[in-house]
DNA sequence: AATGAATGAGGTTTCATTCAT
DNA sequence: TATGAATGAAACCTCATTCAT
């Protein structure tokens, strides 16, 4: 689907440029929303002209498709290392902690746009399936890892799931909508112990 | 706030009327998403004139906010009791097995409007405050009727929040976005067993 | 096809103002030509808003669409009277005379949008369904009236299509294309003896 | 005026890329029209770059005025014999036939473009211009010959004009628009009794 | 309280033309 | 000569909101 939307740029430059529009896109998109960012400002954002940012994609949607990449956390290698290899809980917690707060700060910067994304996947069939396919590859990437790495952990494509969206969950409440009554350090203690043992459970 | 937004009025027609466009509103937004909807659709759905909309609700906005208490799930007296008050492990298992299955049904009706409003939290001041207030005082009131029945489980609105947000996020993925690798029966087990571990957790 | 593409408005200012918009685009497809006329100008020229011309028409084609009637030149009952009732040849080589004139200012009035409009017909298939039905109905009235008329004049409907383009053709060159080695009086001349000749041939 | 608008190549290579850019315009503007035909699709289909083509037309509309060659069918030597030469009535009915036959043929390619064409030259000068040397070069030289021919044909001019004028509407009209009532092959006969008695009216 | 016509700023997108390479 | 990326004015159209009735 991308490939038919965008146009793939060969020269360096080219790519540079399209790089910047993504950019450009995707710092508005977190900072103002996808409808209350025009392609007017995207250009001026990235210091192009309109019509180039049509030469590169499609169409408005195309740039927002094309900004996935950078809103979905990576899962990197260190991630699914951890995960499956170590065997120490204290270690292991004690990475979770670590993964938490790095997740928090990406919240902060990208979660504001990625939940828009989220939204429109129930709007926009285009978006749902892009969508769809990028969250699935990742996290069944990290799923198939431990599968293939002969961990003991039974159930891991649903365990993922749940845990990766429970850290989620966590960090984009404590970005955007801290409530009174929730102390948030022992929620996150109480999150990783509750982790833990999902990873654990029959 | 709201008070100062919308008019309200005191005949009974007029409050029909008001209603009609709410739930006229609420459906479209739910169908097509808030930026895809627009008020002339919503007062042709709702079967009075475009002026008269504007005489109920300041701006789009409010027919939005007005109907965000469509959108949260009603934490019931119910929940309450049987959380707190229950103390037999598989009446509360069994309990919440039936609480997520009507969540299913809940977001299949209005999950993609409950989205986008909460997307719309994070751009739009008002909405968050808006929201926020709502979601609070659900939750709080679940975990404040567990403090004063004198319930034994400690950090109660860490923990219902935890809860609350797993089983959305359960639902949602059920609803809307089946992963093939996924066996979402065996997911409901762990989610149900893994919070039966948080409720009881240190 | 109108109907579904023009709001029929019902109260009288609103009628007014509707065709306010179809003389201002008539005006300006004629002055400037369909592709050189923009909406923003038409609503100007009609002395309303740009918007109010989308309540009326679907598109800036309806509007073409529905100029239509006014660059067709009314059959009126005198000519039709005229061509079947008349058998004194000296009276109706005069009324051809006076008829071909007043085409003339017809032409100079409307005859650039009209052609303009032709020319669409071969490129957009709504509009050439659209001409085809008016144009049929102007010039299948003639004959029809020839017919039921009992007049000797045989296959009416093929003579009255050539007649037409053959006057429709002579007011054009007049007003348009005049070519230096062509005496236009003489060319009428020619030109209504041609057609009385294909009235009576068999 | 076409010459100082239009870089004339030396080069063979050149010649045939300025060719091809004619073509493909030509083409294009039969499928689709003038307006509806951007310079990179003609780019595109000539194979070769946007660039090149504003380095041999000095715009879009250069383009166009190369193509009206193609446009105005050939009104070639055998026409003009055949018309004043042959004294023989049948034998010349049976030409005016086989024209009118070719003539369906090259409206079926062209006439889309051709009408455009004319279109246009009531709102652009240049054009105007242009196309009236080109259509009045091709009709006088048919009536010029019959003149040097000592044909006892009067009025020339006038009378191949409005002949050309008839073919030509008769033509369109079975290619673009055919009306129910009408019979064709009836018109046609019609069509040539017609222009033969016009060639001796005096 | 009610209507729906009217407004007009602003959005997305196109495309003839230019320019750096 | 040749490329095709780049420009940016301008086009069509939408829609939240207002206003005359």
């Amino acid at each position: 689907m991308a490939a038919s939307e965008t146009r793939e740029p060969r020269q360096t430059r080219a790519i540079e440029k399209k790089n910047k529009i993504i950019e450009a896109g995707f710092k508005l998109f977190c900072e103002k929303g996808y409808h209350y960012t025009n392609t007017n400002e995207i250009a001026k954002e990235a210091g192009v002209s309109t019509g180039i940012v049509y030469h590169y994609f499609k169409d408005k949607k195309a740039i927002l498709l094309a900004t996935v990449g950078q809103m979905v956390p990576s899962f990197d290698h260190e991630i699914i290392n951890k995960l499956c290899v170590s065997k120490d809980r204290r270690e292991l917690e004690i990475f979770l902690s670590e993964t938490i707060d790095r997740d928090i700060d990406f919240h902060k910067l990208f979660k504001a746009a990625h939940e828009e994304f989220l939204t429109m996947c129930h709007s926009d069939p285009d978006i749902a399936e892009y969508m769809k396919g990028f969250q699935d590859k990742g996290l069944s990437r990290i799923a198939d890892t431990i599968v293939s790495n002969g961990s003991t952990i039974s159930n891991p494509y649903e365990k993922v799931d749940i845990i990766y969206h429970m850290i989620d969950q966590y960090c984009d409440a404590v970005v955007f909508s801290k409530r009174e009554k929730i102390d948030y350090n022992i929620m996150k203690e109480l999150l990783i112990k509750n982790i833990m043992n999902l990873l654990y459970i029959n």
